[in-house]
DNA sequence: TTAAAAGTGATATACTATAACATTTTTGAG
DNA sequence: CTCAAAAATGTTATAGTATATCACTTTTAA
């Protein structure tokens, strides 16, 4: 028996609400950036633009150059829907679009899986101790490395 | 009248404790190394391991390949004296080696200067946040964007 | 003194990302 | 509707970042 979270209708769900998204934000909703949100969904782990470039390049047999691979991934982050791992230059699906918070990544050196910490306490007293600098930081880069509970011995 | 903490003590300063910190360590000090970490910490600001590359060769008219500086720069990592700020592919000197904390990085997108914030808190609580969802953190990757006090309107 | 370990030199190449400009598609004002 | 402006894409080239490999040298320590 499928449950209703079940990867489908979380993909399925993920595409409407980037669609929405786009609209809402005046942004188009194209044939390539949905095939690049397609293919990151298929991924179970972060990749790379370049992977994800041949990934949307035989899902669609279709070519696909970084530039648009890249431009997508902009388009998809500006929506909120995508997210760059800048320790690992790759990128992954958000998990948790809706409520559009800071991203705390916990990036498995050993199985390459990534998971978040949702709390964004942390965030905001970064942001406002940095305030205290007189530093008014406008993005957070928050990544753990280490080993995730699978992986540990 | 020259204050005890200029620029030319707090490189001497620094060098010396490079060293050191590398005997204690055992590794070895070597000229590629302190000439890198030399031209390092002649950069006002974060610099790539390109820039950095010509930084050396010039300064010691000598042909540096990049490798060799990618490993003196993780040389210089281990030995606590060098950060990488992944965010923006750069490398700085640690402004507190001795403390020997995780550092939260303040990266000005307008000036391109780095600031940090001191308290390790933060650090601790990510660490223990990780752990109660399994993860075994190892590295902590954490940088704020934005307008730091003098490039602000 | 000498074998192992650490570090470097040199070359090549892999990987990541963007510039530039032509072309197509979409939008919205008139 | 239509047509100019804006948004997005196609295409080619290139810039920028990082590491693999293997030969060689230097240092360490038994």
């Amino acid at each position: 028996m499928m449950k209703k979270t079940d990867s489908t209708s979380t993909k399925k769900d993920m595409l409407r609400f980037a669609q929405e998204e786009a609209k809402r934000q005046g942004h188009r909703w194209t044939e390539t950036r949905e095939q690049v949100l397609e293919s990151l969904l298929d991924a179970a782990q972060p990749i790379t633009a370049y992977q994800l470039m041949d990934k949307v390049a035989k899902r669609n047999d279709r070519l696909v150059q970084p530039a648009s691979v890249y431009r997508s991934l902009e388009a998809l982050i500006a929506l909120g829907v995508v997210a760059r791992v800048e320790s690992i230059n790759a990128f992954i699906v958000c998990q948790h679009p809706q409520e559009h918070h800071q991203h705390v990544f916990l990036v498995c050196d050993h199985c390459g899986q990534i998971d978040e910490i949702a709390d964004c306490s942390i965030s905001s007293k970064l942001t406002k101790d940095a305030a205290s600098k007189g530093f008014k930081a406008s993005r957070q880069i928050l990544e753990l490395h280490g080993d995730c509970k699978t992986c540990r011995p």
